[in-house]
DNA sequence: TCCGTTCTGTGATGGCGGTCACTTCGCCAA
DNA sequence: TTGGCGAAGTGACCGCCATCACAGAACGGA
């Protein structure tokens, strides 16, 4: 019943249905307050998250403080994977970006449930797969897109898992993000995004609404995202 | 026989011995010239590859036609397995470096082996799980690293891939790879590589044996990696 | 051994984009 | 309304690094 919310919440993360259900059964529930750390790059840790309500980012943070954000998550969304399935320390940092609620499965339980359905290898895979390919155009955008570019490319990647189409290739993202997060998304300066975000205003290609981001014209930033 | 170079070829690539001979063993094998190219990013494209001998270099092409290399692999590795598991396009480019063997494994194939052997599903997911935090390390170190840590942090992954310790910290790069592909790989200017390069030669953080690269002190280019 | 081709070394130059320093806006609470 | 405070806008500056332009070195045939 009902598997999916409608546009689709993300293909990045969600895993089919009654798997899930079945899966995060009897996990261990979590709540985090807005800016909350769940756990931070280099911490041990041996199990993942499900993201039941909330926002969460997932960041590599420098030495000099300054942060990449790699992703948001929101509900549907499993955090903490790798770990799960390596036993390394944690690869990034995740904090709640406002509260939420979680459910925690451990590497153990995860075997568990493996042992009688493996078929929840083949969602990991899958899982697994739509990030590395996320990634690999993260890198791709870093490589060879100027300024504009990244934010056009940031934008977009949001609007796939956040946005809502209301018509006319226009697309709204329905979470509340500001410039420095983006700009931290896209791995440049703030005040870029400023400028860059104001140019596009002006000619009609975003535009916002009530603390919301608009993709007035995806057509046109994705050209601007082209490699 | 013999399934592993002793110094262990790659975390991020082999499966598990036995396996992986089953799993291809009646893959068809390729065969690829120096500079030939295996596929291309936006191909379609169903099946994997193991490389059996010889050098493949995964990469990314812009329009304007700089290349980032992503990883180089060597025998043992797995390429392609991205469009095997999801059945999308090639994310990405590959093509030989030099003369090079692989077997071809398509997704019926290797559907019909992990239904009467579902461990090869651990194992797809390790190695999933294994590339995920090497990307994830190249996109901090693109975000946080001035040029030379990001030329450290570059041969440093190559030494893990290809490097053979000989004593004293000392490491060699068992293979043949130039200025430009190191620049490539770090996604910088090929110029500033050289000017980095023989700044360590002086300082005797690396040189040069008959082509190879060899990391006299892994120590200090490891300090100059860190974010 | 000689030559061509491909790699490597090095300076000069310029521009993209980060940083700094404010100002202005918008929102909420008193 | 009115402060207050964080987010957003904007200009000026300046440094890192890509680019350009060659000069050597090295390597691999013929």
């Amino acid at each position: 019943m009902a598997t999916s919310t409608r546009p689709g919440p993300s293909l990045l993360s969600a895993l089919p249905g009654s798997l899930a259900t079945d899966l995060f059964a009897d996990a261990k529930p979590v709540r985090l307050r807005a800016d909350e750390v769940l756990f931070i790059a280099s911490d041990p840790g041996d199990g993942c998250y499900r993201v039941e309500e909330g926002l969460l980012k997932v960041t590599m943070v420098s030495r000099a403080g300054s942060e990449r954000i790699l992703a948001f998550f929101g509900p549907g969304a499993i955090v903490g994977e790798l770990s799960m399935i390596d036993g390394l320390p944690r690869s990034a940092s995740v904090v709640a970006v406002r509260d939420a609620a979680l459910s925690f499965l451990s590497r153990a339980a995860f075997e568990a449930f493996a042992k009688k359905h493996p078929e929840v290898y083949k969602s990991l895979v899958a899982l697994l797969a739509a990030r590395l390919r996320e990634t690999d155009t993260v890198v791709a955008a870093g490589s060879f897109l100027p300024l504009k570019g990244r934010v056009a490319s940031t934008l977009l990647e949001l609007a796939e898992n956040f946005g809502q189409d209301v018509g006319a290739g226009r697309v709204v993202i329905r979470q509340k993000i500001g410039q420095s997060d983006i700009a931290a998304m896209a791995g440049i300066a703030r005040e870029n995004v400023s400028r860059i975000l104001n140019d596009w205003k002006r000619r009609k290609l975003v535009s916002r609404l009530s603390g919301y981001y608009c993709l007035e014209n995806k057509a046109q930033l994705e050209h601007e995202a082209e490699l």
